[in-house]
DNA sequence: GCGTCATTTCCATTATTCTGGAAATATGGA
DNA sequence: TCCATATTTCCAGAATAATGGAAATGACGC
């Protein structure tokens, strides 16, 4: 559960959810950090105040590359904070109110979206 | 985008994930205000803050019943800020890095959860 | 080794969030 | 009306997070 509040809080400011978009759309090649500042306007000590945040939550990976350090998502991690997401807090795969325990399959008659 | 700040921000704390995910539980019925409070052991004015705060981000409704004030989960609310996170940070439906634009449907023998 | 560029660490300042006691407000019952 | 109970608001103190300048570290080429 740490890990998880962890994680939430770590997206849970702009200018980090931004980076981390980036780095979403960069893909598993990732962004050097630069690059992440230059697009977001950061000095280099807020960029790197965020990046290690997004890093200590595991959200994040970076590698070094010549002298660049390369970022890019996590992408296992994302997936398991939204799992976590879906299993916990929807009670379902798509956050209907559904009974104690059961699962959107055994929904009365809900209308589930494709 | 600000709102989905404010929903992971509301959630990215330990005492307002556990309210929540109690009120998951508790279904569309929902639990009076005390009764968390109870389960969290939560002076009163601390509840009454962390239960604004999911509010405020519309994670939550209350309703009046009497003399008690019936917290819910609102499930849209959680449902849109999932839908984000797959849409927006994980590349599509399962965090798989995928290339730019490409649903999971796409993925070359990419083992997928059922 | 020296200069250059990329990134991080150090540090102080400011801003925001969390906490909970005490008082205020709301509701229903006697 | 008065009392008991539920919840919120008010307030202040403590804790944590964000910001960014300046200096330190690291990596590369000459």
């Amino acid at each position: 559960m740490t890990q998880i509040v962890d994680a939430l809080a770590a997206l849970a400011q702009e200018t980090r959810l931004k980076a981390y978009r980036l780095l979403v759309e960069a893909g598993p090649e990732g962004l050097p950090a630069g690059r992440i500042g230059e697009a977001l306007q950061l000095p280099p000590a807020t960029l790197s105040f965020h990046l290690a945040h997004l890093s200590r939550a595991g959200l994040v990976k970076s590698r070094q590359e010549g002298r660049f350090v390369l970022y890019s998502a996590d992408f296992p991690t994302m997936n398991q904070l939204v799992g976590y997401l879906t299993e916990n807090c929807c009670r379902g795969s798509s956050c209907a109110p559904t009974a104690k325990g059961v699962r959107n399959e055994a929904l009365p008659r809900a209308r589930r979206r494709a």
